[in-house]
DNA sequence: GAATCAGGTCACCAGGTCAG
DNA sequence: CTGACCTGGTGACCTGATTC
């Protein structure tokens, strides 16, 4: 249960979740990834072999918070996923098996990023939420490998999240983005820099119309709203998490959308198909240069990498594969 | 305990086991064919005179898995196969050397080879299953290299898998054939070709006797069917692999196994020793090119390769070594 | 120069510890 | 009983020395 809160990415494996309860694991114990509590709790009861019982019928859903109060489905949980004495692995990591398991704290390391942007937490203020929003300004540097022409630089507002609405229901979903996205060239075209003229512009909130049966906003006969950000064919992966909001939300989570998107640690990343940056950095706390950020840049000469001028040089760029 | 799932003729010396686990070795360690973590053991152990004491009565059976568990039987078992400090040896090994452990790897790859065929995988069907088949025939090119004569080409039909079944159990069993086989040059000779007369008939499936340290078919006296191939090395039918199937897809297994063996990816493989021909693929599902299929051959004027004559071309042989 | 291995390194984890 | 933290063993990989 000890996590410092703060997404590291060098904090590493403990972003993949404890396959027993789903609390944040640090490595892998008895041939499972599990967190230091369940990998304690298995060890215990072999130690000794006592029979614990449970009070309900065995079908406690465990968590994190819960884990203790039911150790009959604990230790059920433990041997489902396949907990063992004979498959301790002592040692350091092959370089495949530590591959696959970059591959997997990458997926929950951005799930994470993903998820924590897509929270709405009360704030201090009583009644007041603080919603955070999961759609940012994404700055992103290439060369198109192909023509070799000189790099243009794209300020790509991904409008990542979707907020959507069903009569009765407010929700916000959002693919789960990559942490660095790698791009084969040929998706690289010309038409990206337009779509960041998109998020310059306040559309009003739509409205369900109970005769159309469907959410147009007012005044305008085309629900068009999201319409130009699915253009953008971002290689999304199919995994999306979700959050409902209450129909109060909803007024303000749609009026963040509505607005034009302010700094990310994401602007912190330049990544081109299979080359790094080499000022990418290996943490990326959410929110961090706050101060020093930059709008939304609007045009590839505003472009600024620590408050200077970027200057696109070859030998920044280094493989993406030693990148991590 | 690290290595790659694919097996590879390149990594060589991992394919003879540890002398102590049976783990895949990395070399010969202190005299002896050992795994990296044997080595380190060893090491270990010698430079802080630490004295290990069994839980039990010394007499733990080591594997890859629980070697670390034992650390007074693993020390004894390392000393039992001869590990020593006075039994390192530096440097390259001389060409005699070589060539015996040429033919120690040879052994092991193909039991390895073979092992990995039998497999019943779950297909994209629901509840079907997609069965791999071990017995096969086996077409099999090759060039005396030492004689520079013309190449032989024998179809070997192997019946390597038995399918059985207990009350309540299914299975198949198979002796380790090799997928593919290595034969150093100088196990080449010119006796080869009879034994494709063998395969036109069924013939009970030959074991290798350890006393006569060769191939022969139980009830024959005389062990002439294999005694060519006797020093092919082909792993003894004491090295088998066991798959439990359950009772609904044994009846697909019996349907397979009671048809007369058609088509086989194994014809499509053409291997001599450190050659692989062009026509070689990667991936051999079983099944694939069913109805191209040629039956055993009668004379080396039948083989065919994709329904045309076999032409033996030089510039169609390239180096096993990158073939896998 | 290529092959080969002893030794060192340090990423990893089982087991123990002890405050909560 | 729990689980955050510590400790010592483990083994994948690297480096420098040795031999053909
Ligand atoms: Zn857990
Ligand atoms: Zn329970
Ligand atoms: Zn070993
Ligand atoms: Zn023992």
């Amino acid at each position: 249960m000890a996590h410092n809160g703060k997404l590291s990415w060098k904090s590493y494996i403990g972003h993949v979740p404890c396959k027993v309860c789903g609390d944040h694991s640090s490595g892998v114990h008895y041939g499972v990834t599990t967190c230091e509590g369940c990998k304690g709790f298995f060890r215990r009861t072999h130690a000794s072999k006592v029979v614990y019982l449970c009070q309900r019928s065995n079908t406690c859903v465990l968590n994190a918070r819960n884990r203790a109060s039911c150790p009959a489905c604990r230790l059920q949980k433990c041997q489902r996923v396949g907990m063992s004495r004979d498959a301790v692995k002592f040692g350091r990591m092959s370089k495949k098996e530590r591959e696959k398991l970059d591959a997997e704290v990458s997926y929950h390391y951005n799930a994470a990023l993903c998820a924590q942007q897509l929270s709405v937490q009360p704030s201090a203020e009583e009644g007041a939420m603080n919603l955070t929003m999961p759609s940012y300004p994404f700055n992103m540097v290439w060369r198109n490998e192909e023509t070799d022409v000189k790099p243009a630089i794209v300020n790509q507002y991904i409008q990542s999240a979707t907020f959507q609405m069903q009569p009765g229901r407010y929700f916000i979903s959002s693919p789960m983005q990559p942490h660095f996205m790698h791009f084969p060239p040929s998706q690289l075209g010309g038409q990206h820099w337009q779509n960041a003229q998109y998020s310059q512009t306040q559309f009003p909130m739509p409205e369900y119309d109970m005769n159309l049966q469907q959410f147009a906003v007012p005044g305008q006969s085309q629900p068009r709203m999201f319409s130009e950000t699915k253009q953008l064919q971002l290689p999304t992966s199919s995994m999306s998490a979700t959050v409902d909001v209450s129909a109060q939300e909803a007024q303000t989570v749609y009026a963040q959308f509505a607005t034009p998107p302010g700094p990310s640690p994401l602007n912190q990343h330049f990544v081109q198909h299979n080359l790094v940056h080499s000022s990418t950095q290996d943490e990326t706390p959410w929110g961090k240069n706050a101060l020093d950020a930059v709008g939304p840049a609007q045009s590839p000469d505003d472009f600024q990498l620590n408050g200077t001028p970027f200057v696109d040089a070859a030998e920044d760029w280094k493989p993406a594969i030693d990148a991590y």
